[in-house]
DNA sequence: AACTACTCCTGGAGGC
DNA sequence: TGCCTCCAGGAGTAGT
């Protein structure tokens, strides 16, 4: 679930209240959730410089040359905890809530640092991941992903995104989004919403989209990325949000209405993924859905 | 090379 | 209540 802005949105919570700190103790729960060694001891001593961003990628810059790389997958969440209990940051998937009572039983990593503080990772399907490195080998390292353009750079353009698309011309347009080296950072979720804003069906071959669709398109994943990077992505889809700011529009709301046409948002399954469209506003023209 | 299907996991929802 | 199946879904990988 944690895309590019509940990432985006974590990481610029945590540069707040980790930045400066060092790390005096670190563990793990479940060993394969360090990919391959070095192993979270290695940490110890190390203090946080900064955190960056690259795709869905949680980086820690630390010091002595170390850069700790997290992905949160489907299910990831960062809690951070003052010396008093007090949640200073969090983000990441939602569930269980970020004042639930820490550690417990998916709290797969804790990391105690040197003003009293404690990180908390959880992962309710274990499938978040943390890897060390050096950070002079983190260049390489994101290289072997072959990462799209961010949307929130001037890299990202309808012609990037053109360009993006033309590497699988007879794959639906969803799919081709959710790879990573069309566009860097789109999950599931804010692929619906850039198509349904786009007026764009999943299934239209990323072949067949016009210049015009693609220009309509690239407008719209930079503008619901923006939106909800700019408006704090958990308070909206914890509903806390006023009505006209409601998201996600399409996703997850089958048999609600169509925001701009009032027609029922329908539920399909688009390479292996739950879809959500409206079937007015995004048509299927016959001649490439045969 | 490019695409599909399966896999990793657990918990929540829904059927009966 | 409880047992079962299905679903959620990022990304790596095995198979076609």
């Amino acid at each position: 679930m944690p895309e590019l802005p509940e990432v985006e949105t974590l990481r610029r919570d945590l540069s707040r209240t980790l930045v400066g700190r060092t790390i005096l103790t670190a563990t793990a729960r479940i060993p394969k959730l360090f990919v391959e060694p070095p192993g979270p001891e290695i940490l110890v001593g190390h203090t946080i410089l900064a955190l960056s961003r690259r795709a869905k990628f949680l980086i820690w810059e630390l010091s002595g040359d170390l850069v700790m790389v997290m992905h949160l997958k489907l299910a990831g969440q960062i809690i951070h905890r003052d010396a008093e209990g007090r949640t200073i940051a969090s983000g990441g998937h939602p569930v269980p809530g970020f004042t639930a009572p820490m550690p417990h039983k998916q709290t797969n990593a804790t990391f105690t640092l040197d003003d009293g503080s404690t990180v908390y990772m959880t992962d309710i399907r274990q499938f978040a991941r943390i890897r060390v490195l050096y950070a002079h080998d983190l260049p390489a390292f994101l290289r072997t992903y072959r990462l799209g353009p961010e949307p929130l750079t001037r890299a990202f353009s309808s012609r990037a995104l053109a360009k993006g698309l033309s590497r699988h011309p007879r794959l639906a347009v969803k799919p081709a989004l959710l790879d990573q080296r069309t566009v860097a950072g789109l999950g599931n979720i804010y692929v619906d919403e850039s198509l349904w804003q786009a007026r764009i069906h999943p299934e239209r071959l990323a072949g067949s989209l016009s210049e015009e669709e693609i220009r309509r398109l690239a407008r719209a994943i930079r503008s619901v990325i923006d939106h909800a990077v700019t408006n704090g992505v958990a308070e909206i889809l914890n509903g806390r949000a006023a009505p006209e700011h409601a998201f996600p529009r399409v996703h997850g709301r089958e048999g609600a209405r169509c925001p701009r046409c009032r027609r029922e948002i329908v539920k399909t399954r688009v390479g292996g993924r739950g879809t959500y469209v409206c079937g007015r506003c995004q048509p299927l023209p016959l001649s490439v859905s045969a």
